[in-house]
DNA sequence: TACATTGCCTAAACCGGTTTGCTAAACCGG
DNA sequence: CCGGTTTAGCAAACCGGTTTAGGCAATGTA
């Protein structure tokens, strides 16, 4: 059984509030009583249970990563461990645990119930999601990151319009006039692509630079899926398949590039000979793909970092104080996995034999 | 204020006990009770307090990955990526929470006092950690992974002595005779390399196949860092600058084989034309690395699955019952960064230029 | 009619700590 | 030697739930 306080102070004959002095404030005891007790709970092997603890000082010193996907999808995925870099980072320096939230059996809410945390970074969390308002009921203190701006709450972003429209614009200018766009898939419970959310807010930014050269962006040229090299692979075959034929794809996330690349390879083309590629993200691994790839970059590890630090210097009371609002910057990263268009429709289907 | 059981339990009209009832056993009250209890705690908005609730429950539901790196460290690492998603996955399907319990101002004991969870998966552990036996002593049912076999700790490994030494053979077999190693670094804690940690064991591998093969390899063709892609292109520009010019070598990650691969391409040198390289875990991108790598895989995700399958097995009192151990295999994945020996030194010397 | 059973609900103890309010002894200057 | 201040330590209340051990009617049984 393991020993409580109870037990060391029954030991050491003194009584639990001794004890619990000797731990937290042993200036009010007198130095070789506060010893005695320590040597008692040394011996006994008594370490103060962290539960009870948190029950009465009311704090878990936990921040909670909530996310509307599930753990075993998202932890492979290289955007987020950069991101829970970030958070860690900040988490860490303040002498806070991390804990990540995602839904139980479906239920965010559930989740958000049984988590010990005393506030929460959401990631990705679209405000069409049915249980956002519930989650702000919770009264935690939460910074919302990647997501359109909510009434009250607190955010870190990035400039994703800009972003995207520069990536655009990158291509438009080396030829390019045929376009697949390979959107990240919003998790289950969300009804569709919310125009506020960031794939919304990427599509604006790619659609306002083809715009300006004259291209319009059906949105049969627009394909969701999960942000994996495999869900980049799948939505392109599924492109193809629906007789798409793009010189230049804008992935969403640079392990949808990747697997989009890998896609374009099996058909026997090259990259970016054949076709262009653009990224988002650029994770770590993004200069040393096959080949290296072109990518917008984003602050990720800064932008877990500044999520847990706002986080930590809000208000305990939600309700006080005005939410504040970050923008972080975004910029095209120019590498190997695009080049100029190929010169005609018909070098790409002779290609392709 | 948050509404307690209290609140909910007066204004119901009933006792505490019954609106404890309500929500989990409420088949021990008249439906129409339950009910109307439900309700007004849907009115006042009350949610069960998770710490309470643990503190009485004796149980978290959640699962510690205790890992003697800082977080900040490695949720980048791709290898752990993959890892967390398999515990992930495993914990989830039995409802379980995942907790990552990573050093407090250097202190592991200090962390997993502050824990709470109802078991602890502790991945890289050295045994002659100094902390190693406090933490058994904490009395958490824990499997051990990556780590030496510890007397009463069930424990989940790969072959890695097997892995290393089909990658050593490999090697050989392409005429290879100039050899250098990138091995992990353990943890600042720990005092040096043990023969039996992962390092350790992946080093014999590599020894043995290579003394088959009449080549000794000798410690200064063992370089350590940080398993990282900046990591893998330290230690390598560290042994070219001590003068080695190996036309082979053996990381023991494959973030860091891609930084070697850097390192080398910086070096005007070609891989695998001039310098062979091969890793150890196959991530996710290995196949997508420029060039494709030629790696050791190992499950991974699987490992992370059982390791939390067996915690979740294990008997509470952990003295109790034989601990148990398991072995996953290993294999070469051979693809493009390994390839024959260049025909002589003077042809590397040359390419130097 | 007396007695056991069942259904519904409660008071109080408990989980393992922290915090508040207080007391008794030691200490202090005058 | 006295009143006032420190110092050292204690008992009890508290955090917010769950669980145990009944209590009280209504129902079933002899």
């Amino acid at each position: 059984m393991r020993p409580t306080i109870a037990d060391v102070a029954r030991e050491a004959g003194v009584s639990k509030t001794a004890v619990s002095f000797a731990f937290n404030t042993p200036q009010r005891l007198s130095p070789d009583t506060a010893a005695r007790i320590r040597d008692v709970a040394e011996t006994l092997g008594y370490r103060p249970h962290p539960v009870a603890r948190m029950l009465t000082q009311r704090r878990t010193m936990a921040v909670g990563i909530l996310t509307p996907q599930a753990l075993s999808v998202i932890f492979s995925n290289p955007f987020f461990g950069a991101f829970s870099e970030g958070c860690a980072l900040a988490a860490e320096e303040s002498g806070y645990a991390l804990q990540f939230i995602s839904p139980v059996h479906g239920s965010l809410v559930r989740a958000i119930g049984r988590a010990t945390v005393d506030g929460v970074v959401a990631i990705g969390l679209q405000d069409d999601h049915p249980e956002v308002e519930q989650i702000r009921r919770a009264g935690v203190p939460m910074v919302m990151v990647d997501s359109s701006v909510m009434a009250g709450m607190s955010s870190i972003d990035v400039d994703d319009e800009a972003g995207a429209r520069s990536a655009a614009e990158h291509l438009v200018q080396l030829g390019h006039r045929e376009f697949l766009v390979l959107g990240v898939e919003p998790p289950p419970p969300a009804t569709g692509l919310s125009p506020d959310g960031v794939t919304g807010r990427r599509l604006r930014g790619y659609r306002s630079a083809l715009a300006r050269a004259g291209i319009s962006l059906g949105d049969d040229r627009v394909l969701v899926g999960p942000a994996s090299v495999l869900g980049g692979s799948i939505a392109f075959e599924r492109a193809w398949e629906d007789g798409l034929r793009p010189t230049a794809v804008m992935a969403m996330s640079d392990a949808m590039a990747v697997g989009a690349m890998r896609a374009i390879g099996d058909r026997g083309l090259g990259v970016p000979d054949d076709v262009s590629v653009v990224g988002f993200d650029d994770i770590d691994l993004a200069p040393h793909t096959n080949p290296p790839l072109t990518t917008v970059h984003q602050p990720t590890r800064q932008k877990g970092e500044e999520a847990v630090r706002l986080l930590l210097s809000l208000p305990i009371r939600p309700e006080q104080g005005e939410p504040i609002h970050r923008q972080l910057a975004t910029h095209l990263v120019v590498r190997g996995s695009t080049a100029r268009a190929p010169q005609s429709r018909l070098e790409v289907a002779v290609a392709m034999d």
